[in-house]
DNA sequence: TATTAGATCTCGCGC
DNA sequence: GCGCGAGGTCTAATA
């Protein structure tokens, strides 16, 4: 990876067409070929970019492009959408190079996976009586986090987050909506179980007979018996 | 903004749980306090981030993480949604500031804006004799793209897409139900305009009766007025 | 390989 | 402030 502080515009021509004035930016060089323009604020999303699998040449300046004030003209092209990006640099304050490798990668849902197997082994948290049908339980839109069933028998669908917030509540109404088409399952209660719940989500559930279940992630992992092995 | 080059991990709590192990990593510190968290490939999304506004601590390692070769530890905080990032770092390989200054900004000329402002002067292209009555005609739930009206009086609502998807075909429909109550418009016509149209969407819109129109914008752009002028 | 739905979406506009 | 629509959306999973 390259890094490269510099004075510099840029344009862009291709879905789009943009052009970013004359300023004092971060260009990052991938060891890909792809490069980011970055300013020194705003979110993730850079000012401007080419993503891979892309090309770039690093020209010299015309007469008129000297005379402007120009040193560098990189040019990056991606050959299949035939987008090309043109960075016109003046001034370079920065100019660095590393070697970085290549990354293991993300691993999402660490403690959202350990809280379903938590609440699996320990599913009468949600009420006395209650067994455990199935984690993961699959339906036509995609899985439930645990399907139960409660003392009577009914059943009952759990939708688990480590943040209650509402998109986790319109969620478990699309399952429980569907579920309840099912005559096998159908009444189906649903339980909406985070280590907090927001205000907002909490009046949501309650508005649609959603039951709400507060879960204390290290009291459950305190009972858990493979965790405690590891003591 | 600070560039620092480092072996880390990080770790992520917030909307979901998000770890990335020891590896070589780019950290960029944007001056309103924001982090990114880039490798040296994929695309211009970070592996993690923290979004501004948010606050920045860079505090010594306990011993159990001094032990296991930690010699910093920086935790991102985002008080309003209680998100919280935490760098452990092992070693520094590189660490750099560099003042940039605010940016003067993004200038985009959008192509849908364009398709919209195009059709408009080229009416003609949804029939012989259509006339426009106006761009971004207003409805109680968004405006309609363009308003126009056929040969024998009758309203046109036409909605532009660069991509048409069915989605689109579903915000005519709402729009049009909405402009087939009002006694001055109605019976309105619809028109499902885009550079390209999905098989599905296109199904969609015919057995709703919404015409499906497709728009050579490289053509619409060599007749445009404005834009032969450049040459 | 193409299509579809989700995203820590982001970004901008209108109210 | 929130809600909605668009994005050079991107990205992963699936057919």
């Amino acid at each position: 990876m390259r890094l490269v502080i510099a004075n510099c515009s840029v344009d862009y021509a291709g879905r789009l067409s943009a052009h970013l004035p004359l300023a004092t930016r971060l260009l990052m060089l991938k060891s890909d070929g792809s490069i980011l323009v970055h300013s020194d604020g705003g979110s993730y999303k850079p000012l401007n970019w080419m993503s891979p699998p892309c090309y770039i040449t690093f020209d010299e300046p015309d007469q008129t492009q000297t005379d402007a004030g120009i040193t560098q003209v990189w040019k990056v092209t991606q050959k299949k959408t035939d987008d090309v990006l043109v960075v016109s640099i003046y001034d370079v304050l920065h100019d660095s190079s590393h070697e970085l490798g290549i990354d293991p990668g993300l691993q999402k849902d660490g403690v959202e996976a350990h809280l379903q197997k938590l609440l699996a082994e320990q599913i009468t948290l949600l009420g006395d009586g209650h067994t455990l049908v199935r984690r993961e339980y699959m339906t036509a839109i995609g899985p439930v986090d645990i399907l139960a069933r409660d003392s009577g028998g009914a059943a009952v669908a759990v939708e688990i987050k480590r943040r209650g917030d509402i998109d986790g509540v319109e969620q478990l109404t699309r399952y429980l909506e569907l579920m309840n088409r099912d005559p096998h399952l159908s009444p189906v209660q649903g339980v909406f179980a985070a280590q907090e719940i927001k205000p907002q989500a909490r009046t949501l559930a309650q508005d649609r007979g959603i039951r709400c279940v507060v879960l204390d992630y290290d009291a459950m992992r305190g009972l858990d018996d493979s965790d405690s092995r590891l003591f």
